[in-house]
DNA sequence: GATGAATGAGGTTTCATTCAT
DNA sequence: TATGAATGAAACCTCATTCAT
């Protein structure tokens, strides 16, 4: 019968639906807004439910990240495909992040909640793990357009740097900018009206530094996001 | 009597007090480990007592970061001084910021627990102006940089480009770097030892994209970094 | 005023009111039903309050049998001053003993509770040790009996004995006695009417087996118990 | 098939394999550390099979405790049967009692959890009575003895004394004694190593001080202990 | 101003038991 | 018979804040 395939359905989808729950939650009313009790009486589900699925809180909040840790991976990985020089595959990566960030915006959230120690210690290794290699493969799939820009020619580096190097500043920019364009109420009101195009600015002139070719000045990577944009990600909604 | 006095600046000085002790639980167990029984407990005095100085926990918090924003207010006063081109002072601005984050490590994490939309409701205004008011002063500081450098000749801005979208990268840099830094294992793993060198090749390197002029090729901005430590920062401890 | 005086009085007292409602819910609900709930609703204050006097329930348990060994204590040592020969004052002991069970019978409850590992883990080491002093001045009281009979002659242990080794014995037949007419329907069924009487007895017989003088059959020790109950515990109620 | 005979007899003995895995629990964790979902876990159960052959949790506590309570009848069924005179054989019994407590340790455990009225009122009548029953057993094994030794001369009960009685003091002995030995640390402290050889002695001493002879003075009874471990007890582990 | 006991809401976690499949 | 997800009551504990002294 499909009503029991419905039921079926649903129970394994539970963990899910709680993270989905959660996760609507944390975004309204932050971390310290998400409680059990909360997220039970929006499941319309016993308190003690949620403990069947998940050890504790902590490791609500862990799933949480994972989980959109993994549309990231999805995403990078179809952005790597994007058809052109290294260095335009790497703004297709830009525009990846860029609209990973505005589709999760709660992901920074979720990360800074994580940095506390006392809250990732609670969580068990295995899950710490799920997050670690998350992360590893999203630097994996940046590192490998840097290299491959080595390997075609438009990138040289400099004896003592080293692929993953550049892949630390282009994360450094992009996770310190949407950071302080998130919190910080300051450069928000300094004329920065657009963070995300300065932010993508910012990751090319970066790449300038370097004299990853084709320049900015060369080539109109603004065009390029564009582009991505319609043709990898047109499943996004436009901003 | 001294010893009238001496009790009297005490009791003057409580407000402060209690923020050095706070901080110093803040460093040790984290925002959760801080609450206000450990800090009268530290203290040695009564939890009310708190209360007399400080409206709330949140206003302490608040409090902490505005304290350790005028030390990098200060930081960065001295570092403008440095004696040499827009850009060599703008290198010494980068030893101000490091130093600072070196020095001051709870401040970041402050930031992050003052994003929390939660906390700062709960602050009162005056506080709230307190801190934009100390980071438009830094900020301030480093665009007027960003000015010498385009007064003097050695950088030219693109159209689209303002002073402070250039303090929003070199920004962006820091705050993502020393926060990845702080607490993603993964990147730390990834060959990369010494975090500080790298925020300040990558500062240099995205002022390099911008072709402000002496490029980080044609002059050794580390030997600067040695420099201002030494002649201008010789008070703080050496790592 | 004495107002303010008798308010004074109760809140240093808080500590032994909590301990007295505890021990009232303990004797009529056990363990189990023993929660920091009831206690607060019984006392009539809030849960939280209990928690400024005692770190947590097990706390409170380990107090309450320090504070019944403490009255043991006061027992033992008034039964010592009975004017007699040493295996007279023994019996006065005996006496002590039998009143302290009969008076405080939430204590044997106390001990086995107690004896749960993970129980007394959970207390502050401070209050461990009170107990283990409490009791060792218990024992050492009984061993001086023990060391007076041998000093004055009436006992005579053979090599391989020692006093403390004797006070186990008494201690064992008091501790195991009372514990079965408790708890163990089995014995009380089969003819045992007076278990109390019985244990005197028993320690008694154990006391003739080491040819302590004068033999019970030589002096009637429960005759010696009446005389003890009349001039030394005339303040406990009559059975 | 012999698999499905090897199934079946594994249905069948689900009960006992239930109470053995409780046992390894409850032996390792206490009482609190035993609970329905560890059984079921550590016996790659489910949790609702464990309701199908028992009531609830406490009917497995009680169970477990006749199930020891069996293994002690077999145990003194065998000591009585030792060739010698009365009080050689009530020594031999004090041997099975020993090895008892030594084999099965959780027995007392299990005893002072029992003792908590709140426990055995969930318990269904019939195997409370098995309970019962079996310690009934025990008892008149000890009682026989002591019935055997007034027969065949070598005791001589006061007129208001029973054999039951002799029982209870003997069991009061190694009931405190183990209890004693198993929590106190106070005493074990106080220079008393063997503690197993001084319920012994104690328990020799109390027939001593009955005047069942012959007396430990004149005969050996710890040289019949080993004698009895070795005809007898051969299949329990030496210690 | 200083105190610190009291508050009480708010949170996390556990676990015996049930019941639809 | 077996399952195991769901239940939900019950417990423990925390801590910012107040207020009578």
């Amino acid at each position: 019968m499909s009503t029991v395939t419905k039921k079926q359905r649903e129970i394994i989808d539970r963990p899910r639906q709680i993270l989905r729950v959660s996760r609507d939650i944390f975004r309204k009313r932050g971390y310290l807004g998400l409680n059990m009790d909360r997220i039970a009486e929006q499941m319309g589900i016993a308190k003690g439910t949620i403990y069947q699925h998940f050890k504790n809180k902590e490791e609500v909040i862990l799933a949480m990240a994972v989980e959109t840790l993994e549309k990231r991976i999805a995403m990078f990985e179809r952005a790597v495909l994007f058809q052109g020089c290294a260095r335009s595959r790497m703004a297709a990566m830009g525009c990846a992040a860029e609209l990973f960030v505005i589709n999760f915006p709660d992901h920074f959230e979720l990360e800074k909640v994580l940095s506390c120690s006392s809250i990732i210690e609670k969580t068990s290794e295995k899950l710490q793990t799920a997050k670690t290699v998350a992360e590893m493969r999203c630097i994996s799939l940046v590192a490998g357009l840097v290299r491959d820009g080595i390997a075609s020619g438009g990138l040289s580096l400099p004896n003592d740097f080293k692929p993953d190097q550049v892949v630390f500043g282009l994360w450094s920019i992009s996770y310190g900018g949407y950071s302080i364009m998130e919190s910080q109420e300051t450069l928000k009101q300094m004329g920065i009206e657009n963070g995300f195009r300065l932010v993508r600015d910012m990751n090319n002139k970066l790449l300038d530094g370097f004299g990853w070719k084709p320049l900015s000045s060369e080539l109109d990577y603004n065009a390029i996001f564009d582009e991505v944009r319609t043709l990898i990600f047109s499943d996004f909604p436009k901003p």
